[in-house]
DNA sequence: AGACAGCCTCTTCCATGCAACGAAGACCTT
DNA sequence: AAGGTCTTCGTTGCATGGAAGAGGCTGTCT
């Protein structure tokens, strides 16, 4: 991304949307755009904009005439999305088998073996850096970048979750040889086996986080 | 939905969806709003936010300080988005093969068998009617409304060249024996089977897309 | 006291105005 | 005559104003 983004509404979406992953905004509130407006400080005919396009990202809900209220994830809504990613992963993985670089490959176990030794140091954060590096890496390779732009999207609509579903030391062991076991199939140039590895993996993580939800939701309780 | 759209730029943007899938505003020709705007009856605001809407669509794209222009499929974006297609139905082939309730089925098979008809009586309108039938019923009886939700939305995007792609003898011929595939995974509740066949019925339509695509481009050329 | 109606205020929604960026044409220069 | 530059017009981008809907408040009636 080279291009700095010259339009207001763009800009003004972007700022939102991350206030609304940071949690800053929560869900179920209601989005002032004449206040949201002023702290930008730009004008409401943007920021209107802007909301349009977040509604449509599902970022907010759109209620005519009573304005934008930020989308609450339902348990339901986070039940149907893990599917998603996992089969658009899982195409992911089988493209990325066909067409891997050896340097690709190289890159991917470098990136493995840190992780690994991020987990064995127990530095979460830089496990989950490179975590999302091999990810990247094999939508990357997979060579399709609708595929990946999509996946980006639904992944932004479930970040907010996600970060806050911190692994148990189990799931955590599980991540660890699902990644290992990806190593393998990529070796082999093994696309289905691949593609099952990872579906399994995002099943797994989808538990982590329903696991991390259903706490929440016993916390909160509204 | 019997809920009557009442904000004006949700209206609008899908007036211009259909003027763009209608082909009335061809790929790559600007989308001046002013003029637009007028002929919808409205001011530019609420087309502005229309815009912005079908640009995250992907039906026109922004340039800043230039306005909209109607995006140009390429073969490429084509030949990107039908494995998603195929893989997200083949989600929902495993999902429906979970939850088929034996109505369901019925409903499907009679479908089926009037898309055999029509076949036999060579009425392409009615076979393509009862074929998206059959495949809305597949996503219903998923039971997972974002994944439906997501694959509408990329139908759309290439709904316009999917109208103007005629199958071939042959390619029907093809389709057909896909379906009763599918039909017969479908009784088998055979999940994997399902999803094969659903994929492979998807790489057989973009073979057809893209062959009709090719000899448009061959008739076109610019 | 509770409930309904009417009013008032706040917010959203759409229209219009003004500034700025782009593109095309005319003019000047070489 | 050709190329470049300046100007001008058209369009886009953003701000602001006016109208209408929604929710709350108060006052009155039952």
């Amino acid at each position: 991304m080279h291009i700095v983004r010259r339009t207001l509404h763009d800009e003004v979406a972007g700022q939102l949307r991350a206030l609304i992953i940071s949690g800053e905004l929560a869900p179920g509130e209601k989005v002032p755009e004449a206040a949201l407006a002023e702290r930008f400080g730009v004008s409401r005919t943007p920021m209107r904009e802007a909301l349009k396009v977040l509604a449509f990202e599902n970022f907010v809900k759109l209620l005519p005439n009573k304005g934008a209220i930020v989308t609450r994830l339902t348990r339901e809504e986070i039940d149907e999305l893990f599917p998603i990613m996992g089969a658009l992963e899982g195409l992911a993985g089988e493209l990325a088998c066909r067409n891997l670089k050896l340097k690709d490959l190289v890159h991917i176990k470098r990136l493995h073996e840190a992780m690994i030794q991020c987990y064995e140091r127990d530095d979460w954060p830089g496990y989950a850096k490179h975590n999302r590096a091999i990810h990247e890496q094999i939508f990357q390779s997979a060579g399709n970048a609708s595929l990946s732009q999509l996946f980006e999207q639904l992944m932004l609509r479930i970040r907010s979750v996600r970060f806050t579903a911190r692994s148990s030391p189990e799931g955590w062991l599980e991540a660890i040889k699902d990644h290992e076991e990806m190593i393998r199939a990529l070796e082999a140039r093994d696309g289905s086996a691949l593609a099952r590895t990872l579906k399994q993996h995002l099943r797994h993580k989808a538990d982590v986080v329903e696991r991390a939800l259903r706490e929440m939701e016993r916390g909160i309780e509204d």
